[in-house]
DNA sequence: CTGAAAGCGCTTACAG
DNA sequence: CTGAAAGCGCTTACAG
């Protein structure tokens, strides 16, 4: 690494024979300050000739904006969709020329919930953090997070105090009740989760309203199980082995690792999906979908989303220096749409028994 | 949120009633500047008291040092594995009282990479950068990159300048086929991988050099298919479609992806895993291994450690401010440790046929 | 043992 | 239209 003295804003001058006034000017393009064409060029031709960069941190410390945001997860730089939070939102700092800096706060050794990171994160003077936080209701942030602007993703702030994030898993839900009505399914059974979180009820809610809704019912179509494969297996189990009549014709499950059971659990009873039960999962998790055969039909997490919608209403509070209005508009629900592969059909659709592909198409 | 003004060190000098040398010295423990017990505590009381936090910007614009490190990651936030390499650089960063920045250089509308952004992290003064890259042999990195200490994951730089770290592909290999050849297999298949890239080659190396170690012959035990569920089928399904006296007792999958096929293919055979066959995998990919029953033994990928390993040896060469010395002993390369669950056991351990579990063991 | 002052590299009133 | 100077909040020779 060559260590080529870095060129300053006072070359740039010396170069261009003006005052580093007038480059500060020139290149900020600060209004109200006419500069002839001519300087201008001359300016902008030392600057590139030079290799000018401007050091942003002297330059923050003038203006007291560091154009940095700070991401601290909870734990959940260890979860396998937080990659799309970090991305969604690096991608929308980028955009407005902010730059991420993360931070992953371990629930496990320390009780009292990232306030040591913030304070590190304030110490670098970031214009806004951002707390996300998986599998939450609600949350107590700790209280350095109300010196400077802060939104929250994936719960809702006790004190209802910050903007916040969460998907909107009762309107995903909803629609695949609806989508698989739609599609002429009477019979929608839906493989719950035994353990409760937020998703658990969201999810649930959303299934039982839109059957109501779609004059559907729900009573007996709903059996409860861990929220693993093993679970689904063991639900959807239940569910197929009923009599013809009474067996759903579709099975809506809590999430991606439940259908992996209940696809197991199809097979095992001579079922061929989408063809004699269509199944519809949640959450999109890699590589399940397209691992299954058929590719699993499935329920998109708007992960990538939340993080972009974080970092854009930082920013219109960094610059309005003020709170969003109306507070009580939090959580902003953000839509989880469905990802339509292969595992769902009309009900009886081939109108008879067609060649059942042993595990792939590509196969025999 | 609260706009208290900032409390500076002023502030704090002030209120002890001491210069604000005195303050910076006692603050950070400055050698050879013996001020008196007394004041140190009246120092430190009134910042505790004060609640002052140092302005790290102001601190780095003098220091000349920023103690923020940037991850540029290509492409690869969107890889499963993504975070593990961002969370190990992360929390080696934290204890080093670094602060980690990142950025994704996608590759897909632009050719040249990452340069634009090392340039947005050079402006922010990094004090180095961790440039991140998967499945690539040799890379050609941004000249940019000069200008600052850098390391390289999951490559090797073209210019052979810069430290690098890969995972021990080769290694990880090899310890399977010996941990196989030890617990008494003898014929050991391998599902290669028809793709190539440096994982498809060290993987292959290595299963090839154990078994020539353990006395074993790879003839006739390697097949090459999609890295991919089916793939893994079709060639499982070609393996053990032999007489039981030239069948593999044991099969090691280039990846978990191929793993779920080969299980797949021998549920199909009747074949018990693992009594019947052992199967390995390779790259614990989340959440396959833990969803397959029994539990898939598979390799680790050292993603944590990589970026934990960056940030250390970036650290390393950012206080001795030259090149490391033997540049010529990279890539470094870092252990892919097993992670034994249940699919492996001595052939024909079970020594009859016992009963077999239907899915998961919750399960009858 | 402690403090006054310079300076890190910028931006920005303010004056000319 | 352009520039000299102050100042952002620290650290660090240097002097006393």
């Amino acid at each position: 690494m060559v260590v080529t003295k870095q060129v300053g804003i006072k070359d740039v001058a010396v170069a261009a024979g003006v005052s580093v006034t007038t480059v500060s000017h020139v290149l900020n393009d600060v209004p109200n300050t006419r500069a002839s064409e001519q300087t201008r060029d001359r300016v902008k031709a030392a600057a590139t000739a030079l290799g000018y960069r401007p050091n942003r941190l002297a330059r923050s410390l003038r203006t007291q904006m560091s154009e940095m945001v700070g991401l601290v997860t909870e734990e959940i730089a260890t979860t396998p969709h937080a990659g799309q939070i970090i991305l969604g939102a690096q991608e929308a700092a980028s955009k407005r020329d902010l730059v991420l800096t993360i931070i992953n706060a371990r629930l496990n050794p320390r009780p009292r919930v990232g306030a040591d990171e913030i304070r590190a994160l304030i110490e670098r003077q970031v214009d806004g953090v951002i707390y996300a936080t998986v599998f939450h209701d609600v949350v107590s942030l700790p209280k350095e997070m109300n010196s400077v602007p802060s939104v929250l993703i994936g719960a809702q702030d006790r004190a209802g105090r910050i903007p916040s994030v969460v998907p909107d898993e009762r309107g995903g839900a909803a629609s695949v009740v609806e989508m698989l009505a739609a599609s002429g399914h009477l019979r929608i059974g839906f493989l719950a989760s035994a353990v409760d979180v937020p998703a658990t009820r969201g999810r649930y809610a959303g299934y039982c309203e839109a059957m109501a809704a779609a004059g559907l019912t729900a009573e007996e179509m709903v059996v409860a199980a861990e929220p693993e494969a093993s679970g689904g297996y063991l639900a959807a189990g239940q569910l197929l082995a009923r009599e013809p009549a009474q067996r759903p014709t579709a099975m809506f499950c809590y999430n991606d690792r439940m259908a992996v059971g209940a696809y197991r659990a199809a097979s095992e009873c001579g079922l061929r999906i989408p063809d004699d039960v269509s199944i519809v999962g949640f959450d999109d998790q890699a590589p399940i979908p397209e691992s299954l055969f058929p590719a699993l039909t499935t329920v998109t997490l708007p992960h990538y989303d939340m993080g972009a919608w974080a970092v854009n209403t930082l920013a219109e509070m960094m610059v309005e220096r003020k709170q969003p209005e109306r507070v009580s508009s939090y959580p902003v629900q953000l839509p989880c749409p469905i990802a339509a592969r292969g595992s769902v059909a009309p009900p009886h659709s081939a109108g008879g028994h067609s060649r059942t592909p042993r595990f792939n198409g590509e196969v025999d």
